[in-house]
RNA sequence: CGCGGAGUGGAGCAGUUCGGUAGCUCGUCGGGCUCAUAACCCGAAGGUCGUAGGUUCAAAUCCUGCCUCCGCAACCA
């Protein structure tokens, strides 16, 4: 294994807003394992980087009055320095702005286009004029634009197409041959089973409504859209296509592409079948990490439950949390994370285990051998167990990383340090150390420990590497005692080796406090950043423009369940006019049908009508919100249905 | 019948591929030790493995039905 290559990547990350915990969660597991095949003397590329274009970019640039480009420039500043602040060791960044990858991504369609996989068609619909907008012949309402209830007519927009569906015969027989090319393999399933068998379109792949992009060179007025050019980034950062790196012939195919479960899809589908036309090789491996969810939800911006990295690596460093995201979470399914679990993490495996071994281990060297133990020694057969845990450590280590078991090769690390703590219990120093006699026992219990803290924490070095080089330093070990090589053999350290006492590697902490802190630091941001714009709401308005809105006093006839939806109820309303008026609303989960049946309402009866789930709504029912409940207002019975509010 | 995941002692999870003593961490209770970061070590309590059937000598594990929760997709004008 030692010089083979090993080309792994982060997927490259869209820089519209501040990354979150999600983002660092799968950049950090990417680095811990580049770092052990570093150890293990591979040849390692490790890439990660941005994704720049596209609409999204362009408005957020637009609304923040910069270019573009400033405003990714700023946001890409940020995600360095959250890099630099994990402690990530990327070989290289690539920013989908980089000169060399856009001249790299006009050559590959090019390329593409002129051996025809990628072709130039049209994107047909039907446009409604007023509104701008293009429309699928299911989502017109008989026939009319579902917006505004207006004609359409029928309208081309001319689009370069990527032959997706001339490949995927050759992807399923792909999967078949390469049962592990995309794991966890229930994803694998989902894919076939969502996207292959129901038949794959050929992908739209240039756009035309905006320009911030790489410009088709034969063809200025289209840029590429995100597919090509954003997968592209695994082989344009090795020099493919350009002259900025030379090694792609070395390092492609990728190992392995560690992605996010929600881009799995355009990794194991589009991606491969770019390769294939371009008649690469495919990587060795997809693997689709789950999601971290906060308190059993999902992280969302909009539920103030985003987790900052930056505010929890200041409280703890940044190894406690690099520790904490790979050892609590199996990297494959979703993890649930809390504070509890965090504090709770570090306290019991790193404060109260490892980081109390080492301190007693070597406060004992110091205690009863002024730190450098004597040469002579004395066996018992009590040393069998721990030793022979600590010599088959790295095996097993190997066996989980390998399957990017992260969790499970962390657990089988703490199995050896737990068994020291009680090797300490089972030969108690501290009674050997009242008789003279028994120095060279003592010295044989605290080698020992001293020697399963240099496999432990040399096997740690991918997770926590500043610590772990603490450790190294406080138990007396050189650098060449920290290697690969050596984590695999016991009786490294010199006989007489001097520790030297330090720091406690992890405080305890405080739960209670830290609970409360960080729900103040959490929340804090919050009430920092009313930039959020809740002004509209706010906005004054005219009498004139408040006169505009109609709203009627409706009877509800009738109110049922909408299938399938979990959030709508039909509602048939008099509203006084003698047609019955339809409206669909969103309050299924507060109320039951039949409770709201010859109710009085108000309704916005001057809205366009708008199709939801397939059905015609004509208008609103007014609702109180507060606290995520809705509330519909209901009026007394004795007004009477079309008396308008005024 | 849109797609998928999950239901295991108080909490969080492993175990389910290839049926055969139900395991880990935290918490609780009792004990031990004093080298150490009020840490460490030992022991105990606590589980009809969502539910109802089926296959089997034997089911958390395989099969079928059902219930509940959670994501995704479509909808909260």
């Amino acid at each position: 294994m030692s010089g083979k290559k090993f080309y792994i990547t982060t997927p490259i990350y869209y820089p519209s807003d501040k990354l979150h915990i999600g983002h660092t969660y799968c950049t950090v597991a990417t680095d811990a394992m580049a770092r052990y095949k570093r150890m293990q003397g591979c040849d390692v590329m490790f890439l990660t980087g941005t994704d720049e274009h596209g609409q999204k970019i362009q408005q957020k640039a637009e609304a923040a009055g910069v270019t573009p480009q400033q405003y990714v420039d700023h946001i890409v500043g940020g995600i360095k320095d959250l890099w630099k602040l994990m402690n990530i060791s990327n070989d290289r960044f690539i920013r989908t702005t980089d000169d060399y990858h856009v001249e790299s991504i006009k050559k590959i369609f090019h390329k593409l286009y002129d051996q025809g996989d990628i072709y130039k068609g049209t994107y047909k619909g039907k446009y409604c004029t007023p509104c701008e907008s293009f429309w699928t012949e299911s989502q017109l309402v008989d026939g009319k634009c579902p917006d505004c209830g207006r004609e359409v007519i029928d309208a081309e927009e001319e689009a370069y197409f990527f032959r997706l569906s001339k490949y995927a015969d050759r992807l399923v027989e792909y999967y078949e041959g390469h049962p592990d090319f995309l794991e966890p393999p229930s994803r694998l399933n989902e894919m076939v089973n969502n996207f292959i068998k129901p038949g794959l379109e050929d992908l739209c792949v240039s756009r035309t409504t905006f320009d911030w992009g790489v410009q088709v060179d034969f063809d200025p007025k289209h840029v590429v859209y995100v597919w090509i050019d954003a997968l592209s980034n695994y082989i344009t950062a090795l020099g493919y296509d350009n002259e900025q790196y030379h090694d792609f012939e070395k390092y492609w195919p990728a190992d392995v592409h560690f992605v996010g479960k929600e881009i799995v899809r355009f990794h194991s589908i589009i991606w491969p079948a770019m390769l294939m036309a371009l008649d690469l090789p495919l990587p060795g491996k997809v693997y689709g990490h789950g999601w971290l969810k906060f308190g059993g939800d999902k992280m969302s911006k909009s539920k103030g439950n985003v987790v900052d990295p930056v505010v929890l690596v200041g409280r703890y460093g940044v190894d406690a949390l690099r520790y904490f995201l790979l050892r609590e979470f199996p990297f494959g399914s979703d993890g649930n994370f809390t504070n509890e679990a965090l504090i709770s993490r570090i306290n019991a495996d790193l404060a109260n285990d490892l980081g109390n071994l080492l301190s007693r281990t070597v406060a004992m060297v110091g205690k009863y051998f002024d730190g450098v133990l004597p040469a002579g020694r004395q066996e018992d057969p009590i040393d069998g167990e721990l030793l022979t845990m600590a010599k088959e450590l790295r095996g097993k280590y190997e066996e989980q990383m390998e399957k990017y078991a992260f969790q499970n090769a962390l657990i089988e690390v703490f199995k050896v340090i737990s068994r020291a703590n009680k090797y300490i219990d089972e030969t108690a120093p501290w009674v050997l150390a009242k008789d003279e006699a028994n120095k060279p026992r003592l010295a044989t219990v605290l080698y020992n420990l001293l020697e399963c803290l240099r496999i432990t924490s040399s096997l740690l070095i991918p997770f926590m590497p500043e610590s772990a080089e603490k450790a190294r330093v406080q138990i007396g070990a050189s650098a060449a005692d920290f290697t690969w090589e050596k984590a695999g053999a016991f009786g490294v350290l010199p006989a007489d080796v001097a520790v030297q006492k330090g720091e406690a590697l992890f405080p305890r902490i405080d739960m209670e406090k830290e609970l409360a802190a960080l729900a103040e630091a959490q929340s804090a941001p919050k009430q920092d950043q009313p930039e959020k714009k809740e002004e509209p709401a706010a906005a004054p308005i005219t009498i004139d423009e408040f006169a505009k809105v109609e709203m009627t006093v409706c009877k509800i006839l009738s109110c049922k369940n909408v299938p399938k939806s979990e959030k709508l109820l039909k509602f048939q309303l008099d509203d006084g006019s003698g047609q019955t008026r339809q409206i669909l609303s969103g309050i299924a989960k507060y109320y039951k049908p039949e409770d709201l049946v010859g109710k009085t309402v108000v309704a916005c009866t001057n809205l366009p009508p708008r199709k939801m789930m397939g059905q015609m709504s004509n208008g609103m029912l007014l609702s109180a919100e507060k606290d995520d409940a809705l509330h519909l207002l209901m009026l007394d019975d004795k007004i009477p249905a079309g008396a308008k509010l005024c």
